[in-house]
RNA sequence: GGUCCCGUAGUUCAAUGGAUAGAAUAGAAGUUUCCUAAACUUUAGAUGUGAGUUCGAUUCUCGCCGGGACCA
């Protein structure tokens, strides 16, 4: 790649000069900006201090050894006001195309032996799937594909939260006031169905609290002492117990969300080579507790209770088991990312997990550390902004809460008015037409939430949001479309374009670009952020285009241009496809 | 009470301490005998506030104002 490369060349020519040894990671090395002469740019003043020069010697000093150490490299430099700019020569382009114009790989590395775990999505079983989740399905699922095209071996998991408090609700009131209806018999997808039950039993329960209030009681008491939350905690009890009417119960209602969101997952291509779920290990990690605790890691109060002391660290002291015994949530967190570690031997653990739970990670981390498990260095904390609309948050109570399949069921159906009003798709059969909604719509909303840093929150407006022009997902794949359509009607050429070849100022840029590539991958592995290649890609067709605009493909001035212009289409469109797939939207041939 | 995060054009987002703070959208003005106008070209518009560190601060430090999350 040519930032590292100019900066080992860098290196070696202020050795050459100075006999100093600097560490080529600590140069500045940036694109040039395009007001100025060159290619790529190294800002002077860092250097200086250490070398005890002027900018202008330095800069004059480095530069003409940069072009005599690497004639073939290098073709010019100039300095101003202590930037360095250096021109690439053109024949390190000519022979990338030559080598790379078709490779599909291109920019991608061949995995190794590198194990890891990507946990994400994680839904509760009493709630249907929403804006906040696809934000997580589609960081999850990208930063799984990115860290394979690093080389990375991934196993994506997902821990399904199937049991608790809440879910007893959702039964509770699914015999109360059902008369034994089911998905089938309504025909309702079966997330949304037990989705509704949720809600009868808030609505519910709020009533009786109220009745009690009305008869005097105080609310707090009231709260505790409504019937219908009485019995849910009994079934909760019985659950626990494992009574088999209420387990049968609970498997039935499990099954028919798993359904729903098996709906859901496939529309939107999430996929998981493991699902955990809570039911199964909500037991374990007492054995690590009590290990701990031969360790003196944890200590035990007089009530019989467990705690880790975390003060030192500027954090609290933590509650790791009940004076019952029983487990809090960050008990069974120890317990399954031991499990993760026994199963699958990996190297590293990565949670998406929203960044509401920084605190929680944060503990989970340093407890496992504290304890000495082998894995403890390898987990990492994917945290996620929360997905906003113009009036807030989301709020579940209020009904702003956005539901992931009303809303790509949206973004599907705008794409497909868009399409139509365009009228471009007449020779498409009613499945390809299908298919190409889905595709746009949903591409239009993963590229949305994708190209926003992950860390932040951000902010979704049903109105605005949705848009096909400009920096979004459907920009790109017409990009795409556009060049496979060339790349129909024209041949290319085989034959190795020659190392005389010119270049106009756009198509240089477009390999400049191009050349990127490779390391935006391995930037946005590094910083486990899909953005970058999002941003990187929409620079990519957005400068393809302004080049489409203003210079001919199919008539080119000559043979020898238009097989280069052909060669560097080529190569545009295998990025943009790749790069999108990394993303998880699809490009069409045709839109 | 404690810990942490965030304030950039009207709006939604960028900017490893580097050149004149980039885009998109909305606004204004243009481009179609020619490879897909979901495009292209031109134009106007922003770092909450006050200090400090530095050759240089949107970025680092501290105070204030405003918003958010978490812990007990």
């Amino acid at each position: 790649m040519l930032i590292g490369l100019i900066k080992e060349k860098v290196a070696i020519a202020l050795k050459d000069l100075y006999g100093e040894d600097f560490d080529p990671k600590e140069f500045p090395v940036s694109p040039t900006k395009p007001e100025f002469t060159g290619n790529y740019t190294i800002v002077l003043f860092s250097l200086i201090k250490s070398l005890k020069t002027s900018p202008d010697k330095l800069g004059k000093e480095l530069g003409e050894k940069l072009i005599q150490n690497n004639t073939q490299f290098f073709s010019e430099y100039n300095i101003i006001k202590g930037f360095l700019n250096l021109t690439i020569h053109s024949e390190y382009f000519i022979s990338l195309l030559n080598t790379h114009f078709d490779d599909k790989f291109f920019g991608k590395t061949p995995m190794t032996s590198k194990r890891i775990m990507v946990e994400y999505s994680s839904p509760n079983t009493n709630k249907p799937l929403h804006l906040g989740h696809l934000r997580n399905n589609f960081l999850g699922w990208s930063i799984s594909e990115i860290l394979k095209a690093n080389g990375y071996n991934v196993v994506k998991s997902c821990i399904v939260n199937d049991r608790g408090i809440h879910i007893c609700k959702s039964m509770i009131a699914w015999m109360r006031f059902s008369n034994g209806a089911t998905p089938e018999s309504t025909g309702m997808k079966g997330d949304h169905f037990v989705g509704d039950f949720y809600v009868k039993f808030n609505d519910a329960y709020k009533a009786e609290v109220e009745e009690l209030v009305g008869k005097g009681m105080e609310k707090g008491m009231a709260e505790k002492e409504a019937p219908i939350m009485k019995e849910t905690q009994q079934m909760l009890l019985d659950w626990e117990k494992g009574d088999e009417k209420v387990l049968e119960l609970w498997r039935r209602m499990n099954q028919w969300v798993y359904a729903g969101f098996d709906v859901t997952y496939k529309r939107i291509g999430s996929d998981f080579a493991k699902t955990y779920y809570e039911s199964e290990t909500y037991l374990l990690g007492k054995d690590t507790v009590e290990f701990g605790l031969s360790k003196n890691v944890f200590y035990k109060k007089d009530d019989g209770s467990v705690w880790i002391d975390l003060t030192a660290d500027g954090l609290d002291e933590k509650l790791v088991l009940r004076k019952d015994g029983t487990s809090v949530y960050i008990t069974q967190d120890i317990g399954l990312a031991q499990k993760k570690y026994d199963d699958f031997n990996i190297d590293q653990s990565i949670y998406v997990v929203g960044d509401e739970q920084n605190y929680h990670m944060k503990v989970l981390k340093l407890i496992c550390k504290k304890i000495g498990l082998p894995y403890a260095d390898g987990i990492h904390h994917l945290s996620y902004g929360m997905v906003e609309l113009p009036t807030g948050k989301m709020k579940s109570r209020e009904g702003t809460v956005v539901d992931a399949d009303d809303l790509i069921d949206e973004m599907i159906s705008i794409a497909k008015e868009h399409t139509l009003n365009l009228g471009k798709v007449n020779d498409f059969n009613p499945d390809e037409l299908d298919e190409l909604y889905d595709t746009i719509g949903i591409g239009a909303l993963k590229f949305f939430l994708l190209r926003v840093d992950p860390k932040k929150k951000m902010i979704f407006n049903p109105e605005e949001s949705i848009d096909f022009h400009g920096f979004t997902g459907p920009f790109i794949q017409y990009t795409h479309a556009r060049i496979k359509s060339i790349l129909r009607k024209n041949e290319i050429d085989k034959a190795e374009l020659s190392m005389k070849t010119s270049f106009m100022p756009i198509e240089k840029e477009l390999l400049i670009l191009l050349e990127q590539y490779k390391h935006i991958l391995q930037q946005a592995a590094q910083e486990m952020d899909p953005s970058c290649i999002g941003t990187y890609l929409f620079q990519l067709a957005q400068t393809f285009n302004s080049f489409y605009a203003a210079h001919s493909i199919s008539n080119a001035e000559s043979d020898e241009k238009k097989q280069l212009r052909l060669k560097i289409s080529s190569l545009t469109s295998i990025v943009l496809s790749s790069g999108m797939q990394l993303l998880g939207i699809k490009v069409p041939e045709k839109m």
